[in-house]
Formats: C-alpha cells, structure tokens, sequence
DNA sequence: GTGGTCTAGACCACA
DNA sequence: GTGGTCTAGACCACA
C-alpha cells in the first residue's frame, strides 16, 4: 500500500494520510478486512512521528473506515452509514464547498468545475465498479 | 459591497471575506479598477478585527485578485492567472477528488455527488445575469 | 465549571474529561452556546498536559458536544442527532454493556441493576427538567 | 463449560472470558468448588494465546471469584465481597451515570434507556431458570 | 489571547 | 510485536 506526503502541502500531515486511505478504500483498492500498515511502519516509513499516523487512523475509525483491534491492528471495517441524512449532506456541502472554493482561486467556471468533476468521477468509479 | 459573516461557520473569517470578494470579481459584480472598503471601515462594519480583513486583502493580492495602492486603497486587479493550464487543472484534480472520496466513504453515487454540486455551485456562484 | 480528575482512576484521564463534559451538558448545566474553558486553562487548572485536554475536547466535538471557534474557543453546540437510528442503539449498547459488566463485577443482581439505574434516572434528570 | 470469543468485537480477548466466567458463578452454572479449564486447555480451545487466558483468570482471582491450588488448577472460590456496601453502591452508580450521561447525549429519554438496560441485561445475564 | 499540528519519547495494555 | 495514553515543548494560524 502505497501512501505519499507532500512536504509544502498546506494540507496537515494526518489529514493527507487520512484522505489517501480513505480513497484506497472508497476505490475498493483497499477491501473489507484488510489491514492497514501498523501506526509504527507507517511511521517509520513516512519518516514522520508515531502520533500523526494514530491521529490519522483515529479519524478514520470514528468515521467508520477502520476498526482497531486490541494489540493486532488496524482494519478496514465493514461500510456502514453511521450518520443520518441530513449530517451525511452537511458532511458532502462541506466537502464540495471546499473543493468549488479552491476551483474560485484557479479561476475555474461552474461548467469547468462540472465537466471536470464528471471524469473525476468516471477515473475514481469506472462504471463496472458501480455494476457490483 | 455586500460581506456577511456566517459567526458559527467552520470557515474562518478571514476566508469568507476573500472568497466572497473573489466571488463578486469572478462574477462582475466587482470590475477591474473598482475600490473595495478600506481595510479599517470593513472592519468596523463587519465588526470584526482590522487584522481579519487586513489578512484575507494580503491573501487576494497574492493571489492576483486584488493590487494595493499606497495611500489610495486596494482596488480589483487586471486578472492574471499565476499558474499554467496545466498546474491549474492538476490543483482542480486534487481537490475534487478529495471530494469524491469523502463522498465515497458517506455513500453518495456518483449521481447524487454530480447533483449536489450543481446545487452548491448555485448557490455559491449565482448566475451573473440574476435579477437582484 | 467544575471539573474534577481522579489520579487512580483505571478510566483515561482525557475520557474523564469528556464523560464529565457531556454529563453537564445532558443535565443542563452547561446550556447551547455556552463556552467551555480553554484548553490552557483547563490544562492548567488541572495540571495536566493541554494536548490532554484538547484530546478530550476533540473527542466532544465529534461527537457533537461542543464545536470550536477558531481562535475564540469552545462552545456547547447545538443539539442535533449526527448518527442513525441503528448507530445511536449500538452505542447505547455499548454504554449499557460497559456499566451492567462493572455491576456483575461488583455482584449486583439484574433486579438490583435495573432499580438503581431508576434512581440514577431520576437524579440526574428529574422529572421538572423533562417538562420542557 | 463453554466459552466464546467474538473475534470483531471492541473487548479485550482477557476481559470476554473473565466476564463470561463471573456470569456463569452469578447463574450456578459453575458451582463453588468446581474447577475451570486449565489455561493451556482453554487456550488451545479458543485458539488464542495462553497469555491472554493467564490474564482473566489472574483477574478473577484477585476479584476472588477463583481461586489456585498449586499444581491442580483454578477452582470456583467461595464468594467473599471485597468491598463495603457502599463502596458496591459508589462504584455501581459511578458506571450507571456514565451510561446514562451517554444515552442522553444520544438523545434517548429515560423511558428508552430503562428498556434497553432490561433488553440487555436478559441478553447479558439470562434467567438461570432457563431451559437450555 | 485562542485552537491546531507535530515531534520526541515514556510507559502501559494486549496478543 | 500491536495500539493507547500522556507529557513537554515547539511552532503556526487566527481574532
């Protein structure tokens, strides 16, 4: 498994390890049950500290992508939706916000922002991944 | 010129008032050569602090949105886009897929991701030729 | 505000913390949009270290306890349900099973289980605060 | 005398077997005297480290619900509570309003929680007049 | 002043 | 070996 760290990135650390795995398993690359890289390897070959991969991986557990297992590890969990409706839209508005208000700087139009989302969509969710 | 402060918004002060400015410019609503409020009559206005406006005026003269005149005022720059086409979609990819996947992961398809920015893009960025 | 740890307490000393937190909110003691010390302070008050606190606080916010106010603080949020039906049952459990566990550990019958929890019940909300 | 692990599940390995065994002395499934599997055995059995059984026993005899006889085993000790009557209580309501600070916070009213404690304390503690 | 991130490193619980 | 908690302390972002 392969994560990376961009070192200028305005992005915190535990928050660019977080996004990644959170994409290795929205894109199935990651399945149900499989382990992720222990807090100290990744650690160890992050050259980073111990603490931000736990503080990733925290994350990730209380939004229901992992599940730790005493002494073992940690795992990606079973999906499932933890958050009702409305908090589950609140959690998406806040996300394409953020996303359209980085589009703004670069200067992007509403229909450049669409179009581009939909190959966004079609490269990270090939269509035979929806057929399952 | 019309600013609002959302006072609970996650978003920090500084960033709604550059990113609604950068909405007026991208809009028209702002044209090149117009003087925005001065840094201390915002302020007070918004009542907040000098150094929040002051902040987020910094952050659009960087960002070639904005040009300062000594002793005049800040006024909307010519636009000129800092970054090349191909760095400009690279930094779109990136943050829609960060989207995507946090989409992902709340069990959104594909569709209702499309559907809901639309929707956030609406609101965000109104159409230009809206009666008011 | 009231916050008491206690040093030999098998329970974490941020967990402490939070149940403490949530405890004065659920009674009302704590109201909507109150603010919270800050992590310093309550770090200092408690001679602890504030990543302590701010690992508690943290906890609170995801779950929907509190929120924080860049720069300013943090306040009790609104109440608001983040989790599904299913997910606030299988937490109720878990809180449910960690208490009657202590109980079966310190010998209490069911029957001597279920009256006590009444009692509880009605201290920590007494009826006049459900009329509301 | 059977005991079950639940691979998945957030308790500790030592404390499902620990808990499982104080059940069955609270229902005479296990009488005062009788002997409870060798560590090795119950190790081999569950298929889990030997360490781990170590451990719960270790517990309950420090909790005096077994007892060791050198070179024999672990046996069913006769009860004895540890602590004063109001120690018990202290300890029982401490754990009670953890879990109703928690319910609350879940938004469930104290006619939810008093219901669910008996749905769980039947599935924790059944009747020992049960058929089996 | 406020909170947020990160490091270095200790010590404990669990398998 | 695995994860979990806590400290001490630096440095940054924001109001």
């Amino acid at each position: 498994m392969q994560i990376h760290i961009a070192a200028g990135s305005p992005q915190s650390i535990y928050r660019q390890i977080s996004d990644q795995i959170r994409r290795l398993v929205a894109t199935n690359k990651l399945a149900v049950g499989d382990a992720v890289p222990s807090v100290r390897q990744l650690a160890k070959d992050l050259v980073i500290n111990p603490n931000t991969v736990a503080k990733a991986y925290a994350e990730l557990v209380r939004d229901g992508v992992l599940e730790s297992q005493q002494g073992r590890g940690y795992f990606v969990a079973r999906r499932k939706s933890i958050f009702t409706k409305s908090e589950r839209l609140r959690r998406l508005d806040e996300a394409l916000d953020l996303a359209v208000s980085q589009a703004i700087t670069l200067d992007f139009t509403p229909d450049e922002i669409s179009e581009r989302l939909q190959l966004r969509l079609e490269k990270l969710l090939p269509p035979v991944h929806r057929t399952e």
